[in-house]
RNA sequence: GCCCCCUUAGUUCAAUGGAUAGAACAGCGGACUUCUAAGCCGUUGAUGUAGGUUCGAUUCCUGCAGGGGGCACCA
């Protein structure tokens, strides 16, 4: 019988979702403005960011006073009195502020039985429908570096929202393992070849011999026009496969590099179900390109014998596809693998993250899709990371950027340095200095909105207190520590005291995840759960839980703020620890 | 030269066209014999500039200034 009730309450409970209220907040105003005979407008309803200015609240009269030629107050005197005979359950109390918005309190009833909910998936657009997620794309024979931890942070990130929101996603990483920059390493390689690794050495070493050998190689190809000769003979050898010797190299090079990488994605959270190779694409792409040629889509250069794709009809620039020595560019693949993806799953959207500085290439590449697969160019967005910003400019990795590595191993030193004469065991030492490092590396570059650049500066950029990744994991660790001196949490406890602010903040979490996932918005949850993580540290420093003489109410709330805390980090990719 | 993006407090970042522009760090001042001080409380301080649209603009539009990125065989 319990189950039952349980079943039914649940039932009642799911239809009055938050998102759910809106549009029955919405539908009560519009049936008064029919009472009223008022004109029928667009007006929202919407959560306040204030959260003192109600839990809902709608803008109806300030639309309305123009056009009916009266003060929005009086407007919404009219309206509140016919809301206020209504006498709907879910309210607390409905009232007008500020220049005439109308705010809805929330009745404490609505409050226990929302927080006694478990935090589960959420029902979305995207439920149950397949995504397909691009991101990272390291090039082998390059180095991982901060860029590409930022990709990797974000792409898992958008992933998971789009998972929590029912998604199904798969995960491609697309990597360049063919064209002058492997051209350049493979040179450099050559150059070095007494400094060659052997197989028994460290993959460290191997991928440090890599790095070393780009950088040296790209270098050349920038400041000697003979070296540069050498290099692009070497491109179009190493792509028609005719030197068995430059293959040994390639494939030893490319082999290093990619172990190396799988390293990498595990450090920081993110593995991929697809890998796809420039080598794969580049074929297909260039098939795709002579093929619409001929249809007018491309055209042959007038300066060589390249083909070209001419944006400067859309606003945009031309781009080469297809070199004049006839190999496919980025352009070219970037093609072929828009058509690898659409055979690959039935996909709603598919979208790609890479640096902002390829803004405008994309475009381009997209317009000539549009014009080819316009499908397929519909569902895609592109969605790019900010530059990492040192002194003010961009680096590449020729120059010798922050490598992601380094970046990680310094941040793990300051934790150690902060956690100093803590008593840890060692295994719990190492979880901690692992997870708390990478959540505050990832909190600082997911906090912000993406495109934006990141001005890097170590000191300023990474923090652990305050507004950041720790800061979080310590309030949900702190929440935890609280249930663990407790045994079962009633679940049906009742609040015999006044709706707490922190309810107020609880029930919001599918509204951040829904806006999240439907504007790509992974900061909007890093923004809600440091907001989160602050009102219940300023609760428990100013209310005592175990002990209280609502105890109960207080531990269904305490045990809902580390359920949401914990899925809205793993949202982030950000991991919890029991103890820190 | 052309195109795109950015400009909010001393600093690093927020703000679905909405209410008193919100945090953090730094600064200044506190509390604490109590569930983890990576914590809590108080306080100083900001929308580059000139216009426009709107009941209402940090948000949209135009000009200007400053910064960043891109612009043919790199990705």
């Amino acid at each position: 019988m319990g189950v039952q009730e349980n079943n039914l309450r649940s039932d009642r409970i799911r239809s009055e979702r938050a998102k759910n209220m809106q549009e029955k907040i919405k539908q009560y105003i519009e049936e008064i403005l029919k009472e009223l005979e008022l004109p029928q407008v667009n007006f929202d309803v919407e959560l306040p960011k204030d959260i003192s200015n109600g839990d809902f609240s709608t803008n109806i009269s300030l639309v309305l006073s123009k056009q009916v030629g009266k003060n929005p107050k009086e407007i919404a005197e009219q309206v509140l009195t016919i809301l206020k005979t209504k006498n709907y359950p879910e309210f607390s109390n409905i009232e007008i502020a500020g220049p005439g918005f109308i705010n809805f309190y929330l009745s404490k009833e609505y409050f226990e039985s929302q927080i006694a909910q478990p935090v589960s998936k959420i029902e979305t657009q995207y439920t149950d429908k397949e995504i397909i997620m691009e991101y990272i794309d390291p090039n082998p024979f390059k180095q991982f570096h901060i860029g590409h931890l930022m990709a990797g942070t974000i792409g898992e990130s958008i992933s998971r929202l789009y998972e929590l929101g029912g998604a199904d996603v798969t995960r491609m990483c697309y990597q360049g393992d063919i064209g002058p920059h492997v051209a350049k390493c493979v040179w450099g390689m050559i150059q070095h070849k007494e400094t060659f690794p052997q197989d028994q050495d460290s993959i460290e070493d191997k991928i440090k011999f890599i790095g070393d050998s780009y950088v040296y190689g790209a270098t050349q190809y920038k400041e000697s026009p003979e070296v540069e000769i050498e290099i692009k003979e070497l491109n179009k050898k190493l792509f028609e496969k005719s030197d068995a010797e430059l293959q040994v190299y390639y494939e030893k090079g490319r082999a290093w590099s990619l172990e190396g990488f799988e390293l990498m994605y595990k450090k920081i959270g993110t593995k991929f179900d697809t890998y796809m190779y420039e080598t794969q694409t580049a074929p297909i792409g260039e098939k795709l390109v002579r093929e619409n040629l001929a249809k007018g889509i491309f055209e042959k250069s007038e300066e060589s014998d390249a083909i070209i794709y001419k944006g400067e009809n859309e606003g945009l620039h031309t781009r080469v596809f297809i070199n004049s020595q006839g190999l496919p560019t980025y352009e070219a693949k970037d093609l072929g693998l828009a058509v690898v993806k659409s055979e690959m799953g039935n996909f709603v959207r598919s979208i790609v993250i890479t640096g902002a500085e390829q803004t405008d290439y994309f475009k381009v590449m997209l317009a000539a899709l549009s014009k080819i697969k316009p499908e397929e160019a519909q569902k895609t967005t592109h969605i790019t990371h900010g530059l990492m910003l040192f002194n003010g400019k961009k680096m590449s990795s020729r120059e010798g950027a922050l490598l992601a590595d380094d970046l990680i191993e310094e941040t793990k030193q300051k934790v150690e340095e902060k956690i100093v004469g803590r008593e840890y065991t060692e295994e719990e030492k190492k979880e901690i200095i692992e997870v708390v490092a990478i959540s505050a590396l990832k909190y600082s570059i997911l906090k912000q909105t993406p495109g934006k650049n990141i001005i890097f500066d170590f000191e300023k950029s990474i923090s652990f207190e305050g507004d950041s990744g720790p800061y979080i994991q310590y309030a949900y660790t702190r929440a935890m520590s609280i249930l663990g001196k407790v045994g079962e949490v009633n679940m049906d406890a009742k609040n015999n005291k006044d709706t707490y602010t922190i309810e107020k903040l609880l029930i919001r979490f599918e509204s951040v995840i829904t806006r999240a996932i439907n504007e790509l918005a992974p900061q909007l949850v890093a923004n809600y759960l440091v907001e989160l993580a602050g009102e219940f540290n300023s609760w428990y420093a100013n209310e005592r839980i175990i002990g209280d003489e609502n105890e109960s109410y207080k531990l269904l709330i305490t045990k809902k703020v580390a359920e949401v805390l914990k899925t809205g980090l793993s949202v982030l990719g950000i991991k919890v620890t029991g103890k820190m």
